[in-house]
DNA sequence: TGAAAAACCGACTGTTTACTCAGTCGGTTT
DNA sequence: AAACCGACTGAGTAAACAGTCGGTTTTTCA
């Protein structure tokens, strides 16, 4: 792995640990093993290293749910939907530490006044929204799946998945015990 | 308004808008006219400051709670669940910055290593969580709402709420046009 | 093999930061 | 009128910070 691969991966992780401001490239510099002007070699500055991950993980995501959700993997709109869920609720796991930068703040922040950036959050939010959505419309055409607004449903579907993780990540809430349930509320919204 | 209280409110405004790190004191002295000596003479650290705030808003969103949700005040429980999620929603306009401050990394990122803000915290997010289960029990003895567990599904109620102010807040989705769709969503995980 | 290019280094700089402290000031008690 | 009080002040301080720069090592390829 090439020294920026390193650094890349390295701050990933300490973004998304301790968020972008608490993270000084001393600390960076000390992780990597690479030099402070190493660091400002490869990227530069602070946030040209920033959108560098947020420009990875927009791959990433998109890449990820390309390959686990061919349309014809799922027989019922409504399966489509349970495993999209589960990829979902999974994502924290699978994409390490890549995850957890879309629940920091400064990511939006920074997205305000920065078109780059607020293009990489709004393009990967639409990932996630288009996923929910096509299980809703592939639902509604096989008769899994009632006749809602499904763009709008599944925005409030993303919202519910998406809130259980922070309650989890905030330790607010042992959402794990909550599986179960949410499917089975997410069906009660979905089905005729 | 007593200089104190001056502070207070407006380190909660800039804390809830730039967040605690981005927040120098330098600035707050600016913006409220008071030394910098003043601001530590009435709090011992920048952190205490920010506790203190939080104290405020435990008290505040209790009483208003309390002040808005007297069990008599709504016939049946599928209707106290309505009001609960137009007060949520409400709440962003209502307690001004008080409520963004919860939004914010730095409040849970604290709360895991004292116990204090985490005491805040818990306090003030089982607030909430009391209000939605207390909405389904109603409900489920005048005969409105379906016999599910109760806190578990307040809490998916309560994580699909919050993530869509999320949503709004991050300029992801204008999600006022949602309000709508998000009871109706919700009355079909509740109804029997 | 040699020389150009790319990668890498770490000491250094100017700025910003939270926090301190010696001291001022109007009012109250002795 | 002397002693004391809590509220307040702002210049000062040491640490931490992002970013720079002159120089060294490693890689590339003719």
């Amino acid at each position: 792995m090439s020294k920026k691969e390193v650094i890349l991966k390295s701050a990933a992780k300490l973004f998304s640990e301790k968020g972008f401001k608490y993270t000084s490239m001393a600390e960076l510099s000390r992780t990597t093993g690479a030099a402070e002007g190493t660091i400002f070699y490869h990227f530069k500055n602070k946030e040209d290293l920033f959108l560098s991950i947020l420009e990875r993980i927009r791959e990433t995501v998109s890449a990820e749910i390309n390959n686990h959700f061919s349309i014809y993997r799922y027989s019922t709109g409504m399966e489509m939907m349970d495993g999209a869920v589960s990829f979902y609720l999974g994502l924290p796991g699978k994409m390490e530490d890549w995850f957890f930068v879309l629940h920091r703040h400064y990511t939006y922040d920074l997205a305000a006044v920065n078109p780059v950036c607020k293009g990489h959050v709004d393009a990967i939010f639409n990932c996630f929204l288009d996923l929910f959505e096509s299980a809703i419309i592939k639902g509604q055409k096989d008769g899994t799946i009632d006749d809602l607004p499904a763009r709008k449903t599944a925005c409030i579907i993303f919202a519910a998945v998406d809130g259980l993780i922070r309650f989890n990540n905030y330790n607010l809430y042992n959402t794990n015990l909550l599986y179960k349930e949410l499917i089975e509320s997410l069906k009660r919204v979905l089905k005729k």
